[in-house]
DNA sequence: GGGCTTCTTGAATCGTCAC
DNA sequence: AGTGACGATTCAAGAAGCC
């Protein structure tokens, strides 16, 4: 590193210390594109609606709706909203890193077109995620299905994308050990956690629930990652993100919003390195090679291995590849070879006798990570 | 009405009947232009999802995973599929009445290129309806979440459209009383009810589950209605459309998959009038519960429950009520009924006959139960 | 037959690193 | 940038096979 490289290092880190955790104030796209490129590792936007209301909509007992009717939320036609979606899609996309990703969240007034406009910019689409709610409004008409949930797109920079975060193991984990699936069930924000201001009217009318973004943030991101919001609205992103040891950034026109949000994330108290850190499976593993083994006398060369019912069996040798008669390769290919498959992982393949049992040999590679972890501490 | 009306309506009528409950063969587009405009009261599309799979997908036991690369689902680029979508959505609305409506059915690969243009063409959206299936398949590689839900536009023709059908009194009491909301559990199709060759082959790789149609049709259509069905494969709509005592067209390219709806709908019996009644519009009138077993199939329409002396006796209906003689309601309601009592709980109350033995129905809840269970939360 | 295990399969945009 | 080696990865149902 030159010192050069160094001061430009350090000049970008004073600049980031300018925007970083804080709330920018202004519109979306314009502020956007004050941002550095590449600067931000994951995008949560909850973008205007749309919504085509017509008129007022009243209760049975001719109670009115508190409609989402702010102007913030009036386009003129579905052209000004694409126009309107693709400028801040551009922009959002700029200061994307190759490798970040981005979610946005709709309802069927404007999602298809979200969705649409992702595609033709480039995104590369992961998931579509269903918010299921626990407790939606009625459908107080009786003319449609009751609206039971909202929906967010998960997407990549690009197609060829493929360095994004998911943290697989620790979604799989919370879980039940199962897959998390693209239905989520959570409850809409309500009770302690809905801000009200000092007439207890609801200070934003969309406010998104906790449990959403921190499943969201704990999924896509990793502690340390930059989190940015162009729609921050009552800042539910920058809480959680807070709260898990994210930093954020948040782009926010109105006032009244900014302050809310300020002073609901000052009141945040971070979650702990260790409460935060994000759970790995074996592919955060260090590598280690089968020759190793050997190297390390945890398996003798001519030691005899073979599959867990005994149907195959094969030499190790010394330069930690294995034989068959004539036959010989790595782990892998043999294993595949005498399966006559394509590919194989011999780790969890090849097992070796021990005290009379046969052990798969990803057990010794065990007590090599252990020994590496050991000399780490 | 004059004679020349008259006229005019038989010679209507006997066009109808040329292609009423057939299967049009052809282009999708080219057929639709051949039928009367207006003449149809719900159309329900699966058109190809444009899947854009590259290489080969491996299960974790290095099993190939059999591929959509059908022909029929392959397009150049997004513009190819927007133009392809626009042009059967046009020719769809033509024959669409007034008042009628239309369900599309897709994944994150083209729903939202779907939605975007029903909107732009002028369908006023009612519903995004999501399918949540009990049995989807995994993400075999561990990069995203698994892909467990596919998404259902619901649109009418117009905005202005407010005469469209929806049978909400049935949703809602198939629904135990509640709302029916816009995400629905249903499994995948297997087994039985999926179509085989003589090989053991499917005959179509995106068989639909009848339950799905039904509770589209049961929510949207009245007896007697035309459901029109563009890209008919399997013939899934059309079986379900004459059991439930609905007219159907199918449009479909491919003689196999002709052959295979053809036959699959000659075993179709239809259900008796009273059976495929919907519920009327009085909100006072007594309601109905437990759909759901009924759509999947755990209990037959037709068939009898009793209560646990045999005092009573009640027959099940398709939209998830009973009937006695001239009465019909939900569960709960009919219990109460006919004891003479405020209140009852028809899941304890009526039981159904299984190897000779009376079991409560809510045995078979249950099972339902016990699919829901670790999804989602 | 019954209970248990094993096998099969489903609309899927399903790597990463070193050389 | 292209090539090749490493080696990580699955849930629910129904069907089939096995004692």
């Amino acid at each position: 590193m030159s010192a050069v490289r160094l001061v430009d290092d350090l000049s970008a880190v004073s600049a980031k210390a300018e925007w970083l955790d804080t709330i920018l104030k202004g519109d979306c796209i314009a502020a956007l594109e004050r941002l550095p490129e590449k600067s931000v590792d994951v995008i949560f936007a909850d973008p205007p609606y749309n919504l085509q209301l017509e008129g007022d909509l009243h209760r049975p007992d001719q109670s009115k709706v508190d409609a989402v009717d702010d102007a913030w939320d009036q386009f003129e036609s579905f052209e000004v909203y694409d126009a309107f979606t693709r400028a801040w899609l551009l922009a959002a996309r700029r200061v994307l890193k190759p490798n970040g990703t981005i979610w946005v969240i709709g309802s069927y007034h404007n999602i298809f077109r979200v969705g649409a406009k992702l595609q033709d910019l480039g995104f590369w689409i992961l998931n579509d995620v269903i918010w299921r709610k626990t407790n939606p409004m009625p459908n107080f008409r009786g003319r449609r299905f009751q609206n039971a949930h909202e929906t967010l797109i998960w997407a990549s920079r690009d197609q060829s994308a493929k360095g994004y975060t998911f943290n697989y193991d620790a979604m799989k984990a919370a879980n039940d050990d199962l897959q998390m699936r693209t239905d989520w069930l959570f409850p809409i924000c309500t009770g302690g956690e809905r801000l009200k201001d000092e007439n207890g009217d609801k200070v934003h009318p969309t406010q998104k629930p906790e449990a959403l973004l921190a499943r969201i943030l704990m999924a896509s991101s990793k502690p340390g990652d930059v989190v940015l919001d162009p729609f921050f609205g009552s800042g539910t992103t920058g809480a959680v993100a807070k709260r898990l040891g994210r930093h954020f950034v948040g782009i926010e026109r109105e006032q009244s919003y900014i302050d809310a949000a300020t002073a609901r994330i000052a009141a945040v108290e971070p979650l702990g390195a260790g409460e935060t850190a994000v759970m790995g499976g074996k592919r955060a593993e260090p590598r280690v090679a089968f020759g190793s083994l050997v190297e390390a006398g945890l398996i003798a060369p001519g030691a005899e291995l073979s599959d867990a019912r005994r149907r195959w069996t094969a030499q190790v040798r010394a330069d930690g590849t294995l034989a068959i008669g004539r036959d010989a390769g790595s782990i892998h290919r043999l294993g595949a070879m005498v399966q006559g498959l394509e590919a194989c992982n011999g780790w969890t393949f090849w097992h070796v006798e021990r005290e009379g049992r046969l052990e798969p040999i990803d057990a010794l590679r065990r007590v090599i990570r252990d020994q590496m972890a050991g000399v780490g501490a």
